[in-house]
Formats: C-alpha cells, structure tokens, sequence
DNA sequence: TTGACACATTCCGTAATGGGAATATAATAG
DNA sequence: CTATTATATTCCCATTACGGAATGTGTCAA
C-alpha cells in the first residue's frame, strides 16, 4: 500500500509547505489564482493543482468573476488538524512540569 | 520535484493515519513497539518503520530496557503544527460571524 | 470571428511511499 | 556458546506526487 492520496484528507494536504503557505495567504482575504501565483513564485500550473488539492478536501472555496477565479480559504476545514494537535496540550503540562523537576533535582544535587 | 519525504519535517510526518494512532497511543505514557503492535494490528516491521520516521523529526525518543524498546512522545514537537493550526483560529470568528449575518439577513426577508 | 487573457488539465520523468516477507541485530536465558 | 525473544533493516513493487512544458477551456473585447 503506497503512500495516501494527498486528498485522501486534511492531513495530507497541508503536507505539502507549498499549499500550507497557500493557506495562509488565502486566510485574510480571498485572491484571484494570479495573485497566488505572483505571491509564490511558483508557476501558473502548479498553483492550480495545489488548489485543487485543497478543494477536494475543502479547504478552500472559488468563485468565478469575469475572467477570473478567486479562492478563498475554508477556515472550518482546519478544525480536525487545530482539534488533533490539541489533543496533546495537556501533556506539555506534564512534559515541562518533567523537565522542571529534573532541573530542580539537579539543582539541589550540586 | 516529486513529493517531500515524510521525515522532511512534522507536517509530512503525521501525513499519515498510522503515525498519528501510535502519537496518541504514546500521548499519556510509554509503551514498548509490542504493544503499538498490539494496538494498532499492524505488522511489526511497519511499526518499526513509522516509528523511525516519528523519531527523524523529534515526534518520540526511544529509551532501551533489556530486551524492549520504550517509545515515548516528545509532546513539545507537535507545536509547530498546533501553532500553524492557531493562526487560522482568529479567523473562525469572522467566519462564524459572516454566516450567522447571512442567516440574520435570510430571516429578516421573509 | 478572431484574439487575448486567466486559469485548468494532461503528459512526462524522477523520486519516494507503505506493507509484507525475509533477514539482521541486540539482549538475555540456559 | 546456543536458543530465544524483541526490534530493526532490507528487498520488492504497485502507486502516487511534484514541477515544467504543452495544451485545453472559458470569458470578454473588438
């Protein structure tokens, strides 16, 4: 079994540095593919399979206008990645309060 | 340029499913690869193989005791995904709030 | 209609994947 | 030393990805 299809889900898609930075410019205000493409230096093509990328797993959204396209991001799309990273937050309390008492224990063995 | 390597960095590591069932599973405490072998019904040489992956980018560190392995989460590497994630949440509110203007307005003009 | 503009899709080559089987390595027991 | 247990690594392979070049599609202007 190969690797998963960059669609298969929200995970991989955001794999690719390329489509996360994607994102972020798409997060404040929606932009015609040109702009996108002006912003990462990367070629007409391959922008728009990044952003079909990120359409079939709704990330983001187009709208047609005259001659050109604008996408925009989906920001509700991100809440499994926000969501599966904050499953851990409340480890790194335990982790650091680790780390501190080790230090501590250091500290009082000198 | 075809795809990054899966260790290039965090994002392209839990890319996949697998990866991110043994996180969790490692999230609350230690475990030897027997046990994730258990867990996740996978075949044993797999499960070595996503944990080497998890470990080139930081995701666990491995402790040796007789004849097992312990792995462990390094709790602290998820950030930059969490923080990634983060950047969008200030923008959930504009979402939320552009919708429930739209359902205000679809309400008003019935 | 023709041309131009903005974007999408297809084709190509290179490179990496994850699983299973087989094999190698490390550590302990006897 | 030998056998056994617990992991790691290697080999194999079908599959997919990315970027660039070329080409297709849709919209508007003249």
């Amino acid at each position: 079994m190969p690797r998963a299809a960059t669609t298969s889900d929200v995970f991989n898609a955001i794999a690719e540095s390329r489509r996360r930075d994607i994102l972020v410019y798409l997060a404040s205000c929606e932009r015609p593919v040109g702009d996108i493409v002006e912003e990462l230096g990367l070629g007409q093509p391959s922008v728009s399979k990044h952003l079909k990328v990120l359409r079939d797993v709704g990330l983001v959204r187009m709208r047609r206008e005259a001659r050109q396209v604008f996408y925009r991001m989906n920001v509700e799309a991100i809440r499994p990645v926000h969501d599966w990273a904050r499953t851990f937050e409340r480890y790194w309390r335990h982790q650091l309060m680790r780390v501190k008492e080790r230090a501590e224990r250091k500290h009082r063995s000198r």
